[in-house]
DNA sequence: CTCCAGGCGCCTT
DNA sequence: AAGGCGCATGGA
């Protein structure tokens, strides 16, 4: 796979009772790759020599994608891959879930136009962080600060082998002790102060992360609005992205341009009008409707479908 | 040059 | 409750 000598993974199967393997193949039908990783979801993927480059937690790995199957490759032996089965979401049924969709003509375009787009369960902090950062930003936009952000402040990681070390996305710990020049000059401008409030609210434990977990879908969203720099549409990509409620409906520009024209091509129509209506017209997985809109938007409709 | 970007917080009505 | 505006920064 990728650049490296392809026997990596061969090694690690025929070489019983050696050390764990650095590569893995999860076979897996209708994943895009390609499409998940660049579907504003997710900031810090890299695609390069045919691979996708990125960090999950504290692990530096590449992915590739063949036929019915992705192939990770990561910096150090891995005895347990259940954090990358998570991550990928493989065991999902997506098939089930493309049944749950409204069948009607801009969903049936949005998903011919990219079936095999997923939704990643990330890391809450991760994710949370990234998207104070995206307040009108565009993705490019994003994915330059939270480099930047990375950069500075990212634990170093054993990268590429034989290539310098990876960043971790910084810890809430460590950007808690950052100053806000310091954050400004990641080029964040006016989220520099959210997001080192956030950072040390998290840090400090007045907002405990893990246990939103266990909460309702309203109630960790009201948690989470809480938060300096999060308001409704950023707690709902927290809610959808990081913690998997299927339901949680972020409308952005995007979405209330594709609705506009669609569903409401009369009388100009609010946010909040396009929350409710989503409630009842995607369906339970109304967040992962609301992915493939989002994408197709961006991607392959531009002002052909959507906007006459 | 202007317009706008996966918004939020705060200030007016 | 609802609408308007400023906030940094950089693509298009």
């Amino acid at each position: 796979m990728c650049s490296t000598p392809s026997n990596s993974l061969n090694a690690a199967t025929s070489d019983e009772c050696a050390a764990p393997p650095r590569a893995r193949t999860f076979p897996i039908l209708d994943y895009d790759l390609a499409a998940t990783l660049t579907s504003g979801q997710v900031f810090r993927w890299e695609f390069q020599d045919r691979c996708w480059t990125g960090v999950i937690g504290k692990r530096w790995l590449r992915l590739s994608s063949e036929g019915g199957s992705i192939t990770a490759e990561t910096a150090e032996p891995v005895a347990d891959w259940n954090w990358l089965r998570d991550y990928l979401q493989t065991d999902l049924d997506l098939g089930a879930v493309l049944e749950t969709f409204p069948d009607d003509e801009p969903m049936r375009a949005a998903v011919d136009s990219c079936r095999g787009l997923r939704l990643l369960r990330q890391e809450p902090w991760e994710c949370l962080a990234s998207f104070i950062l995206s307040s009108t930003k565009q993705i490019v936009q994003i994915r330059q600060i939270v480099a930047l952000l990375c950069e500075q402040f990212g634990e170093p990681i054993p990268g590429r082998p034989g290539g310098p070390p990876a960043r971790a996305f910084p810890s809430a710990d460590r950007l808690a002790r950052a100053s806000e020049s310091g954050l400004r000059a990641c080029k964040m401008g006016f989220r520099a102060p959210y997001l080192l409030a956030t950072a040390r609210r998290v840090a400090e434990g007045e907002v405990d992360l893990d246990r939103l977990r266990e909460l309702t879908l309203e109630t960790a969203r009201a948690e989470l609005m809480k938060l300096a720099g999060v308001g409704r549409k950023i707690a709902d990509c927290v809610l959808l992205f990081a913690y998997g409620f299927p339901s949680a409906f972020p409308v952005d520009v995007w979405v209330v341009k594709a609705f506009q024209g669609l569903y409401f091509p009369k009388r100009r129509v609010k946010a909040a009008r396009l929350r409710r209506f989503s409630e009842t017209h995607f369906g339970p997985n109304a967040g992962y409707a609301q992915q493939y809109l989002f994408h197709y938007m961006r991607t392959n409709a531009r002002r052909s479908l959507f906007i006459q």
